[in-house]
DNA sequence: TCCTTTACTTGAATCATTCAAGTTTGCTGC
DNA sequence: GCAGCAAACTTGAATGATTCAAGTAAAGGA
């Protein structure tokens, strides 16, 4: 289905600044809100930042965009909804890449022991160092070879 | 190990107020900073806010405390550390619970593809109702019986 | 086309957390 | 035991992502 279609799904309406949400999200790799309003802006001129706060939530909330908060960095988005996977989130830049679930389908909602809890969703994040900052930590001379 | 000698082994100076947090937390349940400082100054009289958030970064770095950063709710912090366990946390009302690791000692460092990043650590969080919301949400008519 | 409801705009507020500068204190060496 | 230095603490202000509030604009069903 199409974006507007999903969003009429959701009970939503269909807004220029909303499909520019979409089509931004989906063509970006795990935004943040600032990217994602510059790139709304880019697309069909001015509009506000609560605008898209706004929308964002609307989004996340019918099930159209998934919602990534890494502790200590800003808020995410992607359109990889749905499934089950996980996070690979860089300590140095901040990058976030997609990892499919490592034990299968729909484990991860069961933890060894619940202690009671209703649980309804597990998230999973890996920390670590992407490529590129791999590299550049491997490569740099610590605390030298800096101009 | 007592906590001044945990202290001085991560290079850290003992003083009254880090040593009243050190008790604060490890006989609180996941407390906020706010909660910590609220304890800490029933132990030792008045101590900053600042000094606090000093202390438990410094602690946290030390790997005498871990942080727990449960996305859009403040930071918490443990005494459990060195182990690979994990947390439920409540939707409703913010609760923090243990859970041991599911798959065994430390897999979950392994996702099942690394797309190139040196992983570090896992993060895993349980989003659910905790019993007594769970109790609270089952019982009570939606939008009535209220008061 | 009208009307209602939802979306958007502007502007201000919130909250956890951090930064900065100056003072105090723990602790190492004398 | 005392001096001196670095670490810790105090006070006060700043930051930054996000939300709240009130008014205006526009989507879409009647």
């Amino acid at each position: 289905m199409n974006d507007p279609g999903r969003l009429r799904e959701a009970g939503l309406r269909v807004t220029a600044a909303r499909l520019a949400i979409m089509q931004t999200v989906s063509g970006g790799d795990h935004l943040d809100v600032e990217a994602i309003h510059r790139g709304v802006c880019e697309r069909v001129g001015q509009v506000s930042l609560q605008a898209v706060y706004d929308s964002l939530n609307a989004l996340q909330r019918g099930g159209l965009l998934r919602r990534i908060e890494p502790a200590g960095s800003p808020t995410r988005y992607e359109t990889r909804v749905g499934d089950n996977h996980h996070h690979l989130v860089c300590r140095s830049c901040g990058r976030v890449a997609d990892v499919d679930c490592a034990v299968g389908h729909a484990p991860c909602l069961e933890p060894a022991s619940d202690a009671g809890y209703l649980v309804d969703e597990a998230d999973v994040i890996y920390w670590g160092l992407c490529p590129p900052c791999r590299a550049e930590a491997g490569s740099a001379q610590p605390d030298s070879a800096r101009v």
